[in-house]
RNA sequence: GCCGACAUAGCUCAAUGGUAGAGCACAGCUUUCGUAAAGCUGAGGUUCAGGGUUCGACUCCCUGUGUCGGCUCCA
């Protein structure tokens, strides 16, 4: 028994602490005990497998080191070095970070390191550093990390006082570091150092947790690097990101290596090339897709599918121009609010015009600085005299005053201008169709429907093939309705938006739920109103049964939304589909409807699109079947291969066969041999492929071959045609065979 | 929009300041072929556009356009 320093005998209040396993047993440990003591009173095995315990203590979970003590009783599940489990990998990837930091500071000195966080795959470190690291450094950097990894180094944590680590920090000079120090939580910073020797080895400021050792990182890749800003800023220092992944085995490395080749064979900028789905033509502009016939096929049958369904829902079809006055815009808001999204306004008069220049030229100048921006100001007061001499003084405008005032007076002389404006939305448009004729409320819910073309104005940088694009056809529908039809119309269009999404086998997305961000001032409208449309949305969403988060600032100006986000082959996020509540615009543009009261109520509009975009949806779905389209969608379903020339008549008399059936079918005559006609009708993803030849011709038969490189065999043309049918009509089973 | 890289035949890519080339695809011919690539021949180019340096530019410099990867943004 211990001794108290008087020589009392100690009275024990706590000597064990209750450690609740993830299969309900419960364990008791010393007072003071780690998540390593824990695994090894499981057992030897789990000891070594160990590299993190994962605590949970007052609802609270954290993943925390294996020689940290357990601050109590709480539940603990060991983290074993295991690729299947997420947890494991993040903890693996923040080490892997530190080695693959430590390496670039070796190789470059003069590397100032920033912030090198785990992600999704692997894990990045942001850096500062005048040269450029380029992918021929890859290699000295895993070289350098492997060398780390083989001297089997702890990472060892260590604590200091705030004002302690902050004197350290200043001395070491980075300036990041600093910053990051300033804005983490609590009295204490921790160290991480990779390594027994403090001071000599590799030292980075860290909350933790980390593997217990540099031996535990056993495959890992620099696969990337890119440019970042610090704190995501583009004024602030440019900063060099480069990205790896790691994993215990590599064996999971190799894998997910391959599956990244895999997934580029899936994009679907190439497969739309090759297939000749669509093209984007530099002639045309950027992010305007050109759908060539085939891609246009896989388009018709999904807005076919869609329409069939809407039309089911009691949906009507609209049609409208895809540009309007600039009046509208300024009603709903868009204008001139969301000008730097739109392709500039079209003014009509040239005094419109010329203001649109001035104010254009001033806004250019206003970002410059020194002796530029003088001869731009004095170009700004030239294009403002003539504008004097030509239409008169423009009020509250003069010469000598500074060019933000002179910005102010510009656009408020623009906003009487008329003009038109290419659509960024369709919903303006539709609620000129419902203000068409005075409305009852015997006529709704009111549900209108257009496949309609926007035109968005997207930053450069951001558009990619199909699924970022600046003009996209909107599969587009508002309704209009009463207080008391609200929430049955939002459920009925979430369960339409799951609808589409599950008839293509695309299970793999997430729900979003986007509520207003209070801070922002980027939104129109009550209140009031906004807390009735984020209860009708949430309700939806509690309702229709699905997962989902809610995220502050991801609404719409005018109102919140459920939106459907899936993923490309590249990892990438992208929002499909979406439902919105909006009490606002019908405020804005004044509709309303009789009630059985007798008098004026405004309605509420839902606008919803489940499919999004055309262009995103279309371009998505060629990545998720890697262009190989179920038959309902495939741009050619059939192909026809002769043997030889022989067979040509009977081929012929095949092909119009499945024509006059309905089926979309190629004839290949080519005068190849059929092994080489099958590769490239494989290659073209044609579903079936029916190879024809004399004896298949005497006997009034089809060699029925599918685009795997089956032979499924041979039947007679009105079984292949009904299967086909059959197969059309399911939407995605497998119905040829014999 | 920002940072970086890139732009050569329909596609994938060569050509290091001195006559632009290959494979695949395409066309013609030969072959009439039985299930993952037959042979020969041919055509195809304002080397993204415009300007500059140079005796001479695909190559070096500037500007613009577009593409890619990130960042930022996405009503």
């Amino acid at each position: 028994m211990r001794c108290l320093p008087h020589g009392q005998p100690q009275i024990i209040r706590r000597l064990l602490l209750k450690v609740q396993l993830p299969d309900g047993n419960e364990i008791e440990v010393a007072d003071g005990a780690t998540a390593l003591d824990v695994a090894s009173s499981i057992g030897s095995g789990l000891a070594r497998a160990a590299i993190a315990g994962k605590m949970t203590k007052d609802d609270r979970t954290e993943i925390v080191d294996l020689q940290k003590p357990l601050p109590g009783d709480c539940e603990l599940a060991i983290l074993t070095a295991s690729d299947e489990d997420p947890d494991s990998l993040y903890v693996l990837r923040h080490s892997a970070a530190h080695v693959a930091a430590e390496a670039i500071c070796k190789l470059f000195p003069e590397a100032k390191l920033v912030y090198g966080p785990p992600v999704e795959n692997g894990f990045y470190y942001d850096i500062e550093l005048s040269q450029s690291i380029t992918p021929e450094d890859f290699p000295r950097i895993e070289a350098e990390m492997k060398r780390i990894v083989q001297e089997k180094r702890p990472f060892c944590r260590h604590e200091a006082p705030r004002e302690e680590a902050m004197v350290k920090l200043r001395d070491e000079g980075n300036r990041y570091k600093i910053d990051n120090a300033e804005r983490a939580e609590g009295d204490k910073l921790s160290f991480y150092v990779t390594g027994e020797n403090v001071g000599s080895n590799f030292e980075d400021l860290c909350i933790g947790p980390h593997v217990p050792s540099t031996a535990v990182i056993k495959a890992f890749k620099i696969r990337q690097v890119s440019r970042s800003h610090y704190r995501g800023d583009v004024n602030d220092t440019p900063l060099q990101r480069v990205y790896g992944t790691a994993f215990f085995k590599k064996d999971s490395l190799d894998a997910y290596l391959t599956q990244l080749e895999e997934a580029k064979k899936r994009d679907h900028r190439v497969i739309g090339r090759d297939l000749g789905l669509f093209v984007m033509s530099e002639q045309v502009g950027a992010g305007l897709a050109l759908w060539l016939p085939k891609g246009m096929t896989v388009r018709t049958q999904l807005q076919n599918y869609l329409t069939d369904e809407m039309i089911k829902l009691g949906y009507e079809l609209v049609c409208t121009p895809q540009i309007g006055q600039l009046g509208l815009y300024r009603t709903s808001g868009h204008y001139p609010y969301y000008e730097d999204s739109q392709y500039p306004a079209m003014f009509e008069s040239d005094r419109g015009k010329a203001i649109q220049s001035a104010l254009q030229l001033a806004q250019r100048v206003e970002a410059d600085r020194g002796s530029e921006r003088k001869r731009g100001e004095v170009a700004v007061q030239a294009m403002i005299s003539a504008m004097r001499q030509a239409w008169g003084a423009i009020e509250g405008l003069r010469d000598d005053a500074p060019l933000p005032d002179t910005i102010e007076r510009l656009y408020a002389a623009l906003a009487s201008e008329q003009g038109y404006l290419l659509r960024p939305m369709n919903c303006p448009h539709h609620i000129g169709v419902y203000m068409a004729h005075p409305r009852s409320y015997r006529d709704l819910p009111m549900r209108i429907a257009e496949f309609g073309m926007v035109y968005r104005w997207e930053q450069s940088g951001e558009l990619s093939g199909m699924i970022r694009v600046r003009g996209f056809t909107q599969d587009d529908a508002h309704l209009f309705c009463t207080p008391d039809q609200l929430a049955h119309e939002v459920l009925t269009t979430v369960k339409l938006s799951r609808q589409v999404l599950e008839v293509l086998n695309l299970y793999d997305y997430r729900v979003r739920i986007g509520l207003r961000d209070l801070a922002s001032d980027k939104y129109v409208g009550s209140p009031e109103n906004w807390a009735k449309a984020e209860a009708a949305i949430h309700q939806a969403a509690v309702e229709s049964g699905m997962n989902f988060s809610e995220e502050k600032g991801e609404a719409a100006f005018y109102g919140p939304k459920i939106d459907f986000i899936v993923k490309d082959c590249i990892g990438r996020s992208w929002q499909l589909g979406t439902v919105q509540v909006d009490y606002n615009l019908p405020e804005r543009f004044g509709l309303s409807y009789i009630g059985p009261d007798n008098a004026p109520h405004v309605p509420i509009m839902i606008h919803r699109a489940p499919f999004g975009s055309m262009e995103r949806f279309v371009g998505i779905l060629i990545e998720h079947f890697a262009g190989a389209f179920p038959m309902w969608l495939s741009p050619v379903q059939v192909a026809v291969a002769t043997i030889s020339e022989k067979s040509e008549a009977y081929g012929r008399q095949i092909y119009d066969t499945l024509k006059n059936a309905g089926l979309r079918v190629e004839l290949d005559l080519s005068s190849e041999k059929i092994g080489p006609k099958k590769h490239r009708l494989r290659t073209a993803k044609i579903n079936y492929i029916l190879v024809v030849g004399e004896k298949e011709a005497q006997d009034n038969l089809l060699n029925v071959n599918d685009r795997d490189g089956r032979t499924i065999g041979n039947m007679t043309v009105g079984a292949f045609i009904g299967a086909c049918q059959q197969e059309i009509v399911s939407k995605g089973d497998t119905c040829v065979g014999v």
